[in-house]
DNA sequence: CTGAAAGCGCTTACAG
DNA sequence: CTGAAAGCGCTTACAG
C-alpha cells in the first residue's frame, strides 16, 4: 500500500558518505564553500544512492528566484500561436531546470481567474501571462505584491509589467498594403474580438496602410464577433452574401483564417482569382492549404522564450523599470493573394 | 525587496477566528468532525482574509491522492491529437481541484527521461504517459515504487498499466475498406515511424482490410520513416515518383497527412480524382484544407478524460488489476476521397 | 569548511 | 469536537 521509499532522502546520503544533512545540500545547490573532496565524496554517493532532491521541499524552503518553477498563463492552448509560445518558455525554462506549469483557462473567466490564484498557490517564482482586459487587475495585484510578472501578446494598460509583444499595427499594415499593392481597394477585414487590445491594433494598422495609399476605408467591411473559428466562418458568409463584394479578406488570426478557408470552399470560391486572403499569424502547416497561405508571422517561439528570459532578469533586478519588447513580423508570401 | 506577505497563512485564519491552526486545516479539508458553527465562524475568516492554502507545503504534507497534481507526459504538443488528451485530462482534474503538470519531451529522448524524473520530483499523485518503447523500463520502475500510472495511446508491453488506447488495427481498417469499397485497389500507406507500437497496428488494420476482400498487399506500397510532416512530404515524394503510381494514400497521423497535402498540391494533383487520401487523425480545421479531409477520428479529448478517470480511480484501489480502455475510432467522411 | 537547529506552511495521529 | 506537537524534505543563518 505504501509505496517504497526508494528516492532516499538527504538523509540517506548523508549517512552514506559521512557528512550532515547540510553539507549534502549544499553541494546540490553547488555551493562554493564546501570543500572539493567532500563534494566529490558527496556526489558520489548522491550517484550510488540515485538520489533526486524532492523539488516539492526544496520550493517551500527556497526563497523566489530558486523554485524553478514557472507559471504560463495561456488563453487557448488548441490555437498553435499560443503553442509555439509555449514550446519558447519551455525551452528556456528547460535550460535553467525550471518547469513550467501551464494555466490554459479555454477563454473561460473563470478559469482564468482561479487559474491565477493556483499557479499562485503553487508558488511560482514568476507569471507569464496574455492577460485579458478582465483580469487586468488581479495581475496588478500580483506585481504588487512583488510577484514578477511579464505579459505576453498583450500588455498591461497600466504599463507597470515588462511586455513581450508582435508588433500588430506593422504586421496588419504590411498585410494590407501587399494586398492593395496587388491591386484590391475593397478590403474586408475579419477583426478579432473587440475586448482584446490586439484586435484594435491590428484594426489601426488595417487603417494606416489605406490611408497612406489614400483609399478610404469603407467601415461596413470591417468585420468583428469573437476571436474563434466559428466566427471566421460566420463572417466570411455575411462577406460572401453582401452584394459588392470585396475583392480580398484580410483576417486577423488563425483561427478565423481557417473559418474563412472552410467557407470559401465550400462556396467554392476560386483564391485568389474570385478572392484573395492573407492571414494574421502563420502555422508550420501552412503550405498545406490550397492555396497556400500567405500570412503575418508572429514569432511565438521567440517570444516565449524572450518572456522567459525577461522573467529570470527581473527575479534578479526587481527594481528594474518595465521593458517592452516588440517584434516585428514578416511576410511570408505564399499563393492565396496571387503572385507578388 | 521581499514581497509582502499577503497570503497570510494558516496561524492568521487561526488567530482571527480564535482557533487553533489544525482545527483552520480542517475546515479547510472538509473534516466533517468538526462543529458547524466553528466550521462557519473559520470559513468566513477565510474569506474575510482571502486565505489561500499553500499547494506546496500541502503536497509536501499529503499523503498520495491527496496530492491534486498529475504529471502528463506528451511527446509532442504541436500536435493536435495530443492537445485533444491535453485538454481532456485538463478538464477531468479542473473538476477534481487538481492541477496538471505536462512534460512535453518533444520526441527528444532524453527530455523524455528527465521529465519522467522531474515530474516525479513535483511529487505529482500519478502519471498519464504517452510512453516509447525507449523509457518502458522506466515506466515500470515508477509503477513498481507504488506510483500510479495510465498508460494513454500506447500500452506498456508488460501490461502492467491502466491503458486507454484508440482501436488502431479497427481504425486503420476502416480507412483501407472505404478506399477499397471506392474502388481503388492500390492503396499506398504511409505509416508512422516503425519504434511506435500504434504504427503497427495501423498496418495491421490495413493489410486486413485487403485480405477482407481478397486482394493482395504490395510491400512495395508500405512506407515508413519517422512520424513528423517532414517524412509526409518526403514519402509523397517518393509515391508519386513510383512509375504505377497507386491511386490513394492512407497516411498514418494528422502530421504525415498535412505533409502529404503540402506534396499533393504543390504537384497540383487533383484530389480526389488523380489521387485520394484519407488520414488517421481528425482535426477541428478538416474542412479547411481543400478538399476537406476525410479521416480516422480518434477521440483524443474523451480518451484525455478516461485517463484522468482512471488515475484516480487507481488511486483509490492501488491493487485493483491493470484496466484496458479501447475507444473505436469513427470515420469522418468528408471530399477527399470522392463521395461514398 | 562543516554541523546543529530553526523553520518553510501545512496535516495528522494522539490526547483530552 | 479541539489543541499541542511532531514531522513532510529541504535550506540557511549561526556557531564553531
Amino acid at each position: 500500500m505504501k509505496p517504497k521509499n526508494t528516492s532516499s532522502g538527504l538523509k540517506e546520503v548523508a549517512r552514506y558518505s559521512g557528512v550532515s544533512i547540510a553539507t549534502v545540500s549544499r553541494v546540490i545547490n553547488a555551493d562554493p564553500k564546501v570543500k572539493a573532496e567532500t563534494a566529490l565524496a558527496v556526489q558520489k554517493a548522491i550517484k550510488t544512492l540515485g538520489y533526486r532532491p524532492n523539488r516539492v521541499a526544496q520550493r517551500l524552503r527556497a526563497t523566489t528566484a530558486r523554485r524553478r518553477l514557472v507559471g504560463l498563463l495561456i488563453p487557448d492552448i488548441q490555437n498553435p500561436y499560443y503553442v509555439d509560445i509555449i514550446r519558447g518558455v519551455e525551452h528556456y525554462a528547460y535550460n535553467q531546470n525550471a518547469t513550467v506549469i501551464i494555466g490554459n483557462f479555454s477563454q473561460d473567466p473563470k478559469k482564468e481567474e482561479l487559474y491565477i490564484d493556483i499557479l499562485r498557490s503553487e508558488s511560482v517564482d514568476g507569471f507569464i501571462v496574455a492577460t485579458t482586459p478582465r483580469t487586468e487587475k488581479k495581475v496588478e495585484l500580483l506585481i504588487e505584491e512583488g510577484i514578477p510578472v511579464v505579459c505576453i501578446d498583450r500588455g498591461l494598460r497600466s504599463l507597470k509589467a515588462d511586455v513581450v509583444k508582435t508588433d500588430n499595427e506593422a504586421g496588419a499594415f504590411m498585410a494590407t498594403e501587399h494586398l492593395i499593392r496587388l491591386g484590391h481597394k475593397r478590403i474586408a477585414h475579419i477583426a478579432g474580438d473587440k475586448e482584446i487590445p490586439t484586435t484594435h491594433e491590428r484594426i489601426a494598422g488595417y487603417r494606416a496602410a489605406f490611408k497612406k495609399y489614400h483609399l478610404k476605408t469603407e467601415e461596413g467591411l470591417i468585420f468583428s464577433r469573437k476571436s474563434d473559428y466559428e466566427s471566421g466562418v460566420q463572417l466570411t458568409e455575411e462577406i460572401l452574401a453582401l452584394k459588392c463584394r470585396p475583392t480580398a479578406i484580410f483576417t486577423a488570426n488563425n483561427l478565423l483564417t481557417l473559418g474563412s478557408y472552410e467557407v470559401l470552399h465550400r462556396h467554392k470560391m476560386k483564391i485568389p482569382e474570385e478572392i484573395a486572403i492573407i492571414g494574421f499569424d502563420d502555422v508550420y502547416w501552412a503550405n498545406s492549404l490550397n492555396p497556400a497561405l500567405t500570412a503575418v508571422k508572429q514569432f511565438g517561439y521567440e517570444m516565449g522564450q524572450q518572456a522567459a528570459e525577461l522573467l529570470y532578469k527581473r527575479l534578479s533586478h526587481p527594481q528594474a523599470p518595465p521593458a517592452s519588447l516588440i517584434i516585428k513580423p514578416e511576410l511570408m508570401i505564399r499563393k492565396s493573394c496571387g503572385e507578388s
